[in-house]
DNA sequence: TTGATTATTTATCTTATGATAAATTTTGTT
DNA sequence: AACAAAATTTATCATAAGATAAATAATCAA
């Protein structure tokens, strides 16, 4: 739980109570690389925390699988177009790694919204913050060429390379992987 | 006040002192068409609600005038990235028609978020709503044709093309206006 | 280690969109 | 109404990325 709180904290800092009413609603979840840790038509009721591993979240459109986002370590994960509607969710999220992570039920998470409103600011502000990631994310999409992408991607996450293959990163870019080899070919 | 209380309720029912609370932190803004509620380099201190008229967020990228978003009456509008980390907009917010709206100041509201709960509720689900059109905005530009792109707006704001110049309309689906032309040409 | 599978690159040809320029239409102002 | 300015369309040529296929490289399982 330790990387956890020191995340939390980077938003909104938590009572003790606080603190055991999350712990007491989280369970550590291990799962092995390349498995699905959410699968598609599944509804969402859980956030996950990343202690160890990297996640993608992916979908399908016209039978071709496209990576709508990376997570890495210490940040959280969810697909939140699940969360907060709470309709099934078109997409799933897999472990691209061994990964070690912390589930945390969002049913009984939004429960103590009531009686910790120091919770619900917490998740209030990790969901900004995200949301913010996510407008930024349009722009970059918007208007910038698939090569400006790839680099961008390079200079934020530069061990993203390491860690994901290629195909998942050219679908992320919004591209084909013919197109990201051709791209990455250049220099 | 009437039609922002009805939107209000949508997402959290909110107690008279609540309102009260609200309305003593807004207030009218009456605008003309074309000029801008807010401006490239301002840092967001009002969240606007719009009663009429039809706002746009846009920005420079190159110099080039690029659109990232519509909004239209009973819908809130601000330039989130700045609203929720403090820092001056690259951004500016534009009606496009002679437009009401009430302008709630933020700094203030989140200062009631304290004394109320239920009004950090309220904008919690707001805001979650909206993260989540954004998240499905990723989705329609990361692998969807600029004609695919088209036809759902058209099918989602059907009456934009009667009040948003097609200029406009180009660079938010991240295309240019002569390309636009070209696709509306083809039926 | 070997063979099979999967990932990545390279090549060719096609297509959608960009850039630029010019023509036309619409809108706004006097 | 008439002119000027702005918006939209049309045309031409250039280019980035898609589609497909095949070659090579990397990974995995027996």
């Amino acid at each position: 739980m330790n990387n956890l709180i020191k995340y939390f904290n980077q938003f909104n800092h938590l009572s003790d109570e606080a603190i055991k009413a999350i712990a007491d609603i989280s369970k550590p979840v291990n799962i092995k690389k390349n498995q699905d840790l959410q699968s598609i038509g599944h509804t969402c009721r859980t956030i996950y925390f990343i202690k160890k591993g990297v996640a993608r979240i992916y979908y399908y459109k016209d039978d071709i699988e496209i990576t709508e986002c990376f997570a890495f370590e210490n940040a959280i994960i969810a697909r939140v177009e699940s969360l907060f509607t709470g309709k099934p969710s078109r997409k799933a999220i897999q472990m691209i790694e061994d990964s070690e992570l912390i589930g945390i039920n969002s049913p009984k998470l939004f429960e103590l919204y009531d009686k910790f409103p120091e919770i619900e600011r917490l998740f209030r502000k990790i969901f900004e913050s995200a949301y913010v990631d996510t407008v930024n994310r349009v722009e970059s999409i918007q208007f910038h060429s698939a090569e400006e992408r790839y680099n961008t991607l390079l200079k934020e996450s530069p061990n993203v390379l390491q860690r994901v293959p290629l195909k998942y990163i050219a679908s992320f870019l919004g591209i084909t992987q013919v197109s990201l080899s051709r791209i990455r070919g250049i220099r």
